[in-house]
DNA sequence: TGTACATCAGTGAACGCGCGTTCACTGATGTAC
DNA sequence: TGTACATCAGTGAACGCGCGTTCACTGATGTAC
């Protein structure tokens, strides 16, 4: 069985890396070297021929979790009439109850955000999240109507917009199987979209 | 040394639940039995002459770390004149940078929603989770100025509310000892006060 | 194109360690007289 | 109040298990001729 071919480790490595990048953020950083190599269909045993170490795929499935979404926040801004639209349909996209069901193939900034806190300063997943945090918040700032832009502003209101979503998202999730998750919510996505009270749209994102 | 008074071991008990209430926060409800007897001055043996299992004692602490919350809240609350200003008040003692630097004597919402997701859907500290953030809630329901409080209004605009505190606070966390943070921290302020630009004061909620 | 052999991807046992939990033991506490 | 003894809070070794990481081994792959 072993020695396989060069493309097939190729292959093999980036279904480890797949696999990281849905597990952490359905289990958190530290889900187990096994477990990962299961999900891949393979044995632990071979990790250290691809990774330096469990520090370093996590670094590398965070990557691949904030590329996802940031190339599905990029379609979906880029499906929009004008920024007020691409806002809007950031939102809606985000605050569905598929993200809050799926967080494997959701965002990595309500996965893992309290994880990365928790880690070590040096510790290689950090900079990754910062850098997939800055792009996400870049998006969100082009989509900002221009009313909101003077100076810094449209910025400051895409962070505030970006914590109140991740803050919705995560909270909806410690409370999922309860009333109050919908709430919570269907809240946030009222207030984001300024009272034009959205639909229960189950994009995904 | 064994065989402590009935009084002490009252208070050895006590020491072990302000302890987990602590380190639960700080480093996540995986916290080793071990870490929280050696925090309270105890040894792992002992553990089970006072507590069922892990699970329970989570949901314990959890349930301490919300009473804290609760009693910070409601003071912050009652020390304002009216409601627009008790609101304000929240908001300010809620995003700061003690808060921020110092998860284990701060809110359980952000220190714990990640975790509690991530739990069983049986476990304990589910239900207390939710008890404690229906309070928080509650409290800030409260502080809702009467121009939002158009039948259910209050309450959604302090689910809204939460959210992005909630979600403000652990990105900030996440990205601390870089610029963003205290970007992410004062954009999520300044939205929440309606433009009346706070100042960076240091209260411990 | 066919053969001979070096390479090396993946396997699975093993490393030291820490986990939650159990338990025999100790000896001060609390109680019965 | 003083003595005799049962209780039981806390200790520390041990349980089975899973962790990240290492390594001897296997045998198909890739290469040199």
């Amino acid at each position: 069985m072993p020695r396989v071919s060069r493309a097939e480790a190729e292959r093999n490595r980036a279904a480890i890396e797949r696999a990281a990048s849905r597990l952490i953020r359905e289990r958190g950083l530290g889900v187990s070297v096994a477990d990962l190599m299961g999900a891949a269909g393979l044995t632990h045993g071979g990790f250290y021929g691809h990774f330096e170490s469990k520090g370093e795929l996590n670094a590398i499935a965070c990557a691949h979790a904030f590329a996802d979404s940031v190339e599905r926040w990029r379609k979906r801004a880029a499906g929009a009439r004008d920024a007020a639209q691409a806002r809007d349909a950031l939102v809606q996209g985000y605050l569905t109850p598929y993200n809050r069901s799926t967080p494997g193939s959701s965002c990595p900034m309500a996965a893992l955000a309290a994880d990365v806190a928790r880690e070590d300063d040096d510790a290689p997943v950090r900079g990754v999240f910062r850098d997939g945090l800055e792009q996400l918040i870049d998006l969100l700032t082009a989509a900002q109507p221009d009313a909101d832009r003077d100076a810094d502003g449209g910025r400051q209101a895409a962070l505030a917009q970006i914590s109140t979503m991740v803050g919705a998202l995560v909270l909806a999730r410690a409370t999922k199987g309860n009333p109050l998750s919908n709430e919570i919510m269907a809240a946030a996505r009222r207030y984001l979209l300024g009272e034009t009270a959205g639909e229960d749209v189950d994009a995904h994102a």
